[in-house]
DNA sequence: GCTTGACCTTCCCATGATTGGAAGGACTAA
DNA sequence: TTAGTCCTTCCAATCATGGGAAGGTCAAGC
């Protein structure tokens, strides 16, 4: 199977999978004579199991680490768990973290006529002199989850 | 008053006024005789509305918008809401996402002893054949929406 | 006046996951 | 043989941010 019928196979791109290979995700395939990549079912499986995984917001980080899990059959099941609770961590600090953005914008919307006059609460929330400046650098390595399925 | 003292100020980093003024979401700053830029309480200000404005999530592009209304006294307030809104309809869709992830993977979790032994139905779930792959590509652009107030 | 240390300057690089594209080779069907 | 689709590698861009190097500037203390 060429690399293009694994993508479609597997929902992970062509592009992604050359990625994968190329940070040690995935092992490097066998290549035939002309050098395309060649991959088999079980190659396939292991690409549907990332792709979950990415579904599920892991990072590859992580991933690499589930993988690694899934293919050790001595693996204690609490290991998978921990992982799995951690991120269940990160997501829902970061979902308070939206939620507290939303319901603020919201709040403001409210109250924001939203006609043709200039007075906005919404510009004069952005402009107010109150409220601390915060420190530059509050608490450093908090979210370390980027564009969270982005796909 | 130097970047510094203005960074102090405002809550957003040296270098980060630095490179808000390279993208031009803030005019170029006077210099001093030997390069030192030089900020007024009313840059100050201005940074301060761009850092509230980051810290509800909106991007520099919707930032460069609203800044210039909030400059603008002949604004209408329905182009300001009309901002607010589209990015309280991002966040939360964001938010929509994430619960997913985390409620699917609560789920599973508890499922799981998390012992010493190897049965996970984390693992198993990650691995299982059902489930449609999903196309590559299924909306494109929907999350424009980056790290979200990683700072 | 000179040294020290804290500040400033520009420039380049890295992050994470992903996509886009260019240049060129390989394969397949007509 | 040719057209078209696939593959290859390599490089660049995204977004907002931080790190760091190399070098210039400034203020305080001696």
């Amino acid at each position: 199977m060429n690399i293009g019928q694994a993508a479609a196979a597997s929902g992970v791109s062509s592009k992604m999978i050359r990625y994968y290979e190329s940070i040690g995700l995935i092992p490097k395939t066998v290549r035939t004579e002309s050098g395309y990549r060649v991959y088999s079912d079980h190659d396939v499986h292991t690409l549907r199991f990332i792709r979950r995984s990415r579904d599920l917001g892991f990072s590859v980080e992580q991933i690499a680490d589930l993988v690694s899990l899934w293919q050790d059959r001595e693996r204690a099941s609490k290991d998978v768990k921990a992982i799995a609770l951690e991120h269940v961590g990160v997501l829902e600090r970061k979902i308070r973290e939206l939620q507290e953005m939303a319901s603020t914008l919201k709040h403001l919307a409210k109250n924001c006529h939203g006609d043709a006059r200039p007075h906005c609460p919404i510009i004069e929330e952005l402009a107010s002199d109150d409220a601390a400046p915060a420190p530059t650098k509050p608490d450093a390595k908090f979210g370390a989850l980027g564009k969270v399925a982005a796909r």
